[in-house]
DNA sequence: CTCGATATGTTATATTATATCAACAGTTGA
DNA sequence: TCAACTGTTGATATAATATAACATATCGAG
């Protein structure tokens, strides 16, 4: 299995805006202009961008700007609906493109290239997160919400430095 | 088996103290008497700290005071030779307290409890975790060094939740 | 329409982290 | 012993990330 950079196209992304639009819904929650038009910009882009980042993307893109705090409040919101991940080890955020619409939020695995800085969130090692997941609650530790964030180097990166 | 959060005693705290000099000595690096006041108020505190409060309480605990720039620099020393660890998730850090003196960087678990902030690394789920590395590997992707960072409840914070 | 709740605007400030250059210490080798 | 080199720390400035607090606007239910 090849290992590639997520990357969606427009007709994939009015997919999952549409989708997004119905989860808000089904919980009586809004997802507002702002807030649709900040996914859009994290859908778009392939690297993860920081509030700040998003922010300019976000402003250069519209002529109704919006400041970096309530770009904070969006990315909260949607991280709290699982449309957006929050990559700690990066402090920056990326929407969730689970195509399905139902990113395994429980048990996903995002890969972080330290070299090129992209990101892979995979679902091929289903199996062996559950695993890892059942271990640590034996401890009666109860992992919440977890996704896992690898640090490495990426096909292409390796590539680049066996050179 | 139960969950603790890990505290170490003077006579542990020593062992690993000398453990660590003998480590950086063989590196051919130096432990420097700030590098080792620090590693010691991290090997002291139960709970992970941010370079701001390690800052402070170096200079309660000395009167030869140390600025934050130094302690940034120091911890990263410090994780170099792996002998503290940077919580992501938190940004604050922890010291290695694994008394083996081969705390599995490779491989270790770290579990961030949401509601006390307390952290735990674990070594009882080093198989699973192995697992997981084969199989994310397997994609192609080199984890490299990988601390797993995951959130949740600790069983104090579950059990008083419960009430 | 209007009231309450939710969302956003606005400003200020806290927290975390890096850049830069100078000073000093320890080691090496002539 | 001394000069040169390397690594460590001091000192200051500033960048980047994040939250607090309160005001205003907007939406939806009744």
């Amino acid at each position: 299995m090849d290992y590639v950079v997520i990357a969606v196209n427009k007709t994939q992304r009015n997919f999952i805006l549409k989708q997004a639009q119905a989860k808000c819904q089904s919980l009586g929650l809004r997802l507002t202009e702002k807030r649709q038009g900040v996914l859009e910009i994290l859908l778009q882009t392939v690297e993860p961008l920081s509030a700040y980042e998003l922010t300019d993307k976000y402003n250069k893109s519209t002529n109704s700007p919006i400041l970096a705090m309530s770009v904070y409040r969006i990315l909260e919101f949607l991280e709290s609906v699982n449309l957006a991940h929050r990559i700690h080890s990066a402090n920056k955020y990326i929407a969730c493109k689970s195509l399905d619409g139902a990113c395994h939020h429980h048990l996903s695995v995002i890969l972080v290239c330290k070299s090129c800085h992209q990101i892979e969130e995979i679902d091929s090692v289903q199996e062996a997160a559950k695993h890892l997941f059942k271990a640590v609650e034996s401890t009666g530790f109860s992992a919440a919400n977890a996704r896992l964030e690898l640090p490495g180097l990426c096909n292409l990166c390796k590539a680049k430095l066996d050179k």
